[in-house]
DNA sequence: GACAAATATAGCAGACTGATATATAATTAA
DNA sequence: TTAATTATATATCAGTCTGCTATATTTGTC
C-alpha cells in the first residue's frame, strides 16, 4: 500500500543535478546509470507530470522557443521529497539474468546451447566494460573536487569490478561444460 | 508484440524436472532460483492455468485426495515450448540496485547515509552468501552423474563469485568516503 | 534540397509485483 | 484435548513498468 514508486525519485535525483528534458533523462538512463537501473519513455513522461502535479517539479521556461520541447526543474518541495527518500533502507536489490535461467534449465536444450549461452553473455560483457572503464578512468582524474563525482565514481568502480568477475566466470563455466562433453 | 513473457517458461522449466504445485513452484523460485530470477504468487497462479489452457501442462491427479492442492506435470507439448525458448537467445540480463541508485544520488543526502547504505548491503551479502556456498558444497560432492546439478553448479558459482566480489567492493567503497570524511 | 539521424512527446496492451484475503492441514504448547 | 501458531495452498487486484508503436520536428550531411 506504501508506495513503491522509484521512479518519480531517480528522476528527481537526475533533477537535482540540472534541468532536463524527458528525452535527457532518458540519456542519463541510458548511460551513467544504465548499469544498474533502467526506465522507458513509457514510464518517464507520465512520472514527469505526475511530478509537476504533486509541487516537486515545474516546467522550466528558459529557452523555451529553442525548440518545442519541456524542461523539467526540481523544487524545494521535490529536493526535500528526495532526500527524504534517499535516507530510507534500500529494498530493491536484484539481478534478473536470463542467461543465468537458460543456463539453469539447459538439460533441456543440451550443452551445446548452454556454451552459446554463455558465449553471447561474454560477448555483451566485453562490449559493456569499456563505457564503465572509461567513466571510472575520467571520474578518477577529475579528482574529488565534486562530491558529486565520487559517488558516480563508487557505482562505476561496482561495474567494472562486477563485469571483471562475470568474465572470470564465464571461462570457468565454459571449462566445465568442456571437461565433460 | 512478440511473446515477451517469461515466466511461463520458467514454470515449464520447473516442472521439467517434476510434478510441482503452485506453491511448491514459488518455493523453487524463493531457494534455486532466488538469486537470479523472481516471481510472486500474482503471477505464477494465472500462468499455471495459461499453461493448462495452452496444453503446455495437466493437472496431475495423483494423490489428489491427500491435500486440497493442485499438481502439475508438463506434457510433451509443453516440453518441446521450453525446450525452443531455451535455444534463443537471452535478452534480459539486468541489475536493479536500488543501493546503488541512493549511493549515485548522495550527494543529496550526504556521507553518512552513503555509508549506511553500503553497510546495508554489505549485511543482506553476507546473510546470503552461506546460502549458495552451501548449494556449490552439496553439488560439487554430488558430482556430475546428473548433468541437471552441473549447470545448477555453475548458477550457483556465479553467485558466490559475484557476491565475494560485492563484499570488496564494499571495502573499497567504505574506504574511499572515510578517506574523504 | 533531399535524406538520414537525432530529438521530443504520447499512448497503450500486456507483464509482474506486492499486498490482501481466505481456507485448510500440521505442529507445538498449555 | 484443545488452543494457538505455523506452513501449505489458492485467488484477486491496484498500481507500476516495459516494450512497442505512432507522430512530428530539428539538425546534420552529401
Amino acid at each position: 500500500m506504501a508506495n513503491e514508486k522509484k521512479l518519480d525519485c531517480v528522476i528527481l535525483g537526475l533533477l537535482s543535478h540540472e534541468d532536463l528534458t524527458g528525452y535527457e533523462i532518458k540519456k542519463r538512463m541510458d548511460s551513467a546509470l544504465r548499469f544498474f537501473w533502467g526506465a522507458s519513455f513509457g514510464s518517464i513522461y507520465p512520472t514527469l507530470w505526475e511530478l509537476v502535479e504533486n509541487g516537486f517539479a515545474v516546467i522550466s521556461d528558459t529557452k523555451e522557443t529553442e525548440r518545442n520541447k519541456i524542461t523539467y526543474r526540481i523544487t524545494s518541495k521535490g529536493r526535500q521529497y528526495l532526500k527524504e527518500w534517499l535516507e530510507l533502507p534500500a529494498v530493491k536489490d536484484e539481478l534478473r539474468y536470463e542467461t543465468l535461467l537458460k543456463l539453469f534449465f539447459a538439460n533441456e536444450s543440451g550443452e551445446e546451447t548452454a556454451v552459446m549461452h554463455i558465449e553471447n553473455f561474454q560477448e555483451k560483457i566485453i562490449n559493456g566494460l569499456p563505457f564503465l572503464k572509461e567513466a571510472v578512468k575520467n571520474l578518477e582524474r577529475s579528482g574529488n573536487e565534486d562530491k558529486t563525482h565520487l559517488y558516480y565514481l563508487l557505482t562505476a568502480k561496482f561495474g567494472v569490478m562486477v563485469y571483471e568477475t562475470y568474465l572470470k566466470w564465464c571461462d570457468v563455466a565454459k571449462d566445465a561444460l568442456k571437461g565433460n562433453g
